[in-house]
DNA sequence: CTTTTTACTAAACACTGTTCAGTAAATTCT
DNA sequence: AGAATTTACTGAACAGTGTTTAGTAAAAAG
């Protein structure tokens, strides 16, 4: 009785068609675009129906989440290239940042937006983040034990480098680096970032 | 004929009405609940009476967003008691995260929100962050007069501590914090910072 | 006292997320 | 094979959103 199967292939297939339509969405048009009905239009069927694959409109945005997490990772693997460990961790640090230019609506749907948050929320931990986040934190512990870093605390100093990471993204993602002249806009986090590095050398 | 100058009186008048209801729903309901119908049923007008007053919904955002700069000001001014600079640096660190933890709402409108930005992306600047930012470069120069931070640029290391202490509360705000357990998350974020002035202080 | 300007609004447009009753097809049971 | 049941899907509605426009009543000017 190979129904059950097959049925279970559909609605997983079913749920795979609206991702694919919602990223498309995402991808060609806006945030603002990936609406129910966009998605309903895209696959051919009513917007009812996307209710019964998925509870609403914020666990397609966790997916997407998600599926944007998968790309990052990719990303980013090219820094296993590099030997020394702080020099990858300096890598790494450049990566996130044109990751982050590079694709802003990504970047937007991991680290900024509430929505897939708001979905996950009765789950007790963040699981895409918490996975890459114990990526630097291994890493920044392999700093340590080549000799970078003494004394200080390997989880608090990773989480403060992510912080300072993320905010300088953050801020010109989110449009808040208008405070300088459009010329210096662009230079100015570069050099914040070279700063930033050349002290953690002296740590 | 003073009738010129009572209608720009009453022109002024019916923005701060709008304004006012506007910063109360924001405040007593929710960032979503703050609609133009909201504000017309608040302030007993038509819908389309505020459109006479405001180009669209984002203007209004910006005028919020100027408000919370206020507050966010008279909440941080305290710190002018702290004599030392990098004691004063370190407790506007500390103010400015218990702002974003105390007034979540207007942290986000401030530094998070895209709606202000639009609005206001015509015009080259982005005054109240540019202001709020000047204090802190001139304090962060304060303290290099004072011996700290030498050999270091100040405007690069004043955006280097905005990005870290945004960054750490832009992740809490963003419910990114969920990769520790529920029981670490307040403190973390309280060691991390410890750290980051631990090392500061060594510059 | 008439004309013009100003202040305002009802209603509509084009959307949004979400729910629910109803239908047609697929599957199971007899 | 035919009746009963389950499954998959949808049209229509609900309650909202930002915004525009045509039309009206009151105030100001001539």
């Amino acid at each position: 009785m190979g129904v059950k199967e097959r049925k279970e292939r559909e609605k997983h297939d079913m749920r795979e068609l609206i991702l694919k339509a919602a990223h498309q969405i995402f991808v060609d048009k806006s945030f603002e675009e990936v609406s129910i009905r966009n998605i309903a239009d895209e696959i051919e069927y009513s917007p009812a129906t996307i209710y019964l694959y998925f509870k609403d409109k914020n666990e397609i945005f966790y997916a997407l989440h998600t599926e944007a997490f998968k790309i990052f990772n990719e990303y980013v693997s090219e820094i296993m290239t590099v030997a020394d460990p702080f020099d990858r961790l300096v890598a790494l640090g450049r990566k996130y940042m044109a990751f982050a230019r590079k694709f802003p609506k990504y970047y937007d749907i991991m680290f900024i937006t509430k929505a897939p948050m708001d979905c996950h929320l009765n789950k007790d931990k963040w699981e895409e983040g918490a996975k890459t986040h114990c990526f630097l934190e291994a890493l920044v512990g392999e700093c340590q034990r080549a000799g970078r870093f003494t004394g200080l605390d390997v989880k608090l100093l990773a989480l403060s480098i992510w912080s300072y990471t993320h905010g300088l993204c953050s801020l010109e993602l989110q449009n808040r680096l208008r405070i300088y002249p459009d010329e210096d806009q662009y230079t100015i986090t570069r050099d914040s970032f070279e700063q930033f590095i050349a002290i953690l050398k002296t740590l």
